[in-house]
DNA sequence: TTTTTGATACCTATAAGTAGGTAGCTGGTA
DNA sequence: TACCAGCTACCTACTTATAGGTATCAAAAA
């Protein structure tokens, strides 16, 4: 018996998927909340052991963050979002935020049992239209990280920006790269100023961005 | 006629594939190459529309590699994983070098032929199968993220690391948060201790990697 | 009530980073 | 040959960050 709890701020949501699982003998609808804050005042003594989970709610806690708060406070509770988007953001920060599977509003009920289901085993369920959703996002993103910043720097100052983004001081990065600190500073400046940061937490940042480390 | 090179250490693959698709009246073979520097050295003069690359090559370039040097350099060129492993990290990477499909060596004819006019009209190939597997991954990535360091951090420490990461100097984050700048200096020692980290670079490298900032 | 934690604030001292400037040498290109 | 970019190196000057230490107060927990 899966004990299931629905949260989505419209009503006409969750009565229509508890009525559409009302005959199913494996799953039991044991509350339906219309945000993330009451959601979080009834899990404590609910208990759910799956949590069907809206995106988009009119206050301050949505469905993601509500992921996120839940894994943390219920790590043995999985979390399916279910949404209208099949948004590649949206869903990245969902499996972020610690979700278990996620589906879309146009889901079949035979689909919707299956996630179930499956997130209660323990597995992961995402549909193939999430899916591809997903990945042509991660590629178009991809593609809009092309015009790559670092493309502005010489071998010497991506070398030496690596070299920052490892932790190194100055001293460290002018003994590894054979030059003076002198250099490294004057490098430092040059780098700073093509890429337009306004310090090394920003050129750090723009590093990461870019995958500048095999990391 | 989509013009299609192949590069993969193992000649049996790419007489393997050249053999599979030598009835295709669309696609034309214009070359096999062994190696990443092989193909870097020829698609000058070859100029293929479609790339198929194996990732694991004997040499110094793998086809990840190949694939961020041949976007870089090709941008017109459509670039295919042809890979044994549907390991997450490793599609998760391909993109990001810029691959717009990942297909793996047990796939069919029909597939192959599938993927390669996908991407050959700028759309994405990725099979049901490797969807699936970096989805999986995905979620386990980020169950083995669960363990956040930031959950150490007091709530005055944790804001007060957003603000670093968001490239605020010590004055200015004194000022936004109504505080001295002697505390600032104290905060953050206090959480690059409880984070067990070098420096500033460190701490907003581990920071971008919890997402502490909601970007 | 006592202890602990978190927040705040300050001291001294030093290291590291930032910012402006200058200049010479080498290799590649026009 | 002349020019330019990249690399290197140094100067002055200042700001910011790091690192060690100390201490008080308030709130929560034991």
């Amino acid at each position: 018996m899966i004990r299931l709890l629905l949260v989505d701020d419209h009503e006409i949501i969750t009565d229509g998927i508890a009525s559409l699982l009302e005959e199913d003998t494996e799953i039991q609808i044991i509350g339906q909340c219309a945000s993330g804050p009451e959601a979080l005042q009834k899990i404590p003594y609910l208990k759910p052991d799956v949590v069907i989970t809206d995106i988009e709610m009119g206050d301050d806690i949505d469905g993601i963050e509500l992921t996120s708060i839940v894994q943390k406070e219920h790590p043995d509770i999985s979390i399916i979002i279910l949404s209208m988007y099949d948004d590649s953001i949206k869903i990245q920060k969902s499996i972020e935020a610690g979700a278990m599977g996620y589906i879309l509003k146009n889901t079949g009920k035979q689909e919707l049992i299956k996630a179930i289901q499956n997130v209660f085993e323990g597995k992961t369920y995402f549909s193939n239209e999430v899916n591809n959703s997903l990945v042509k996002g991660m590629v178009q993103q991809n593609k809009n990280n092309t015009n790559n910043p670092f493309d502005r720097l010489t071998k010497r100052e991506l070398e030496l920006t690596k070299l920052i983004a490892q932790e190194y001081t100055n001293p460290e990065i002018a003994e590894k790269m054979y030059i003076s600190e002198f250099t490294v500073k004057t490098h430092r400046r040059n780098i700073i100023k093509k890429l337009d940061v306004k310090s090394t937490v920003g050129l750090v940042k723009l590093a990461l961005k870019h995958h500048i480390l095999n990391e």
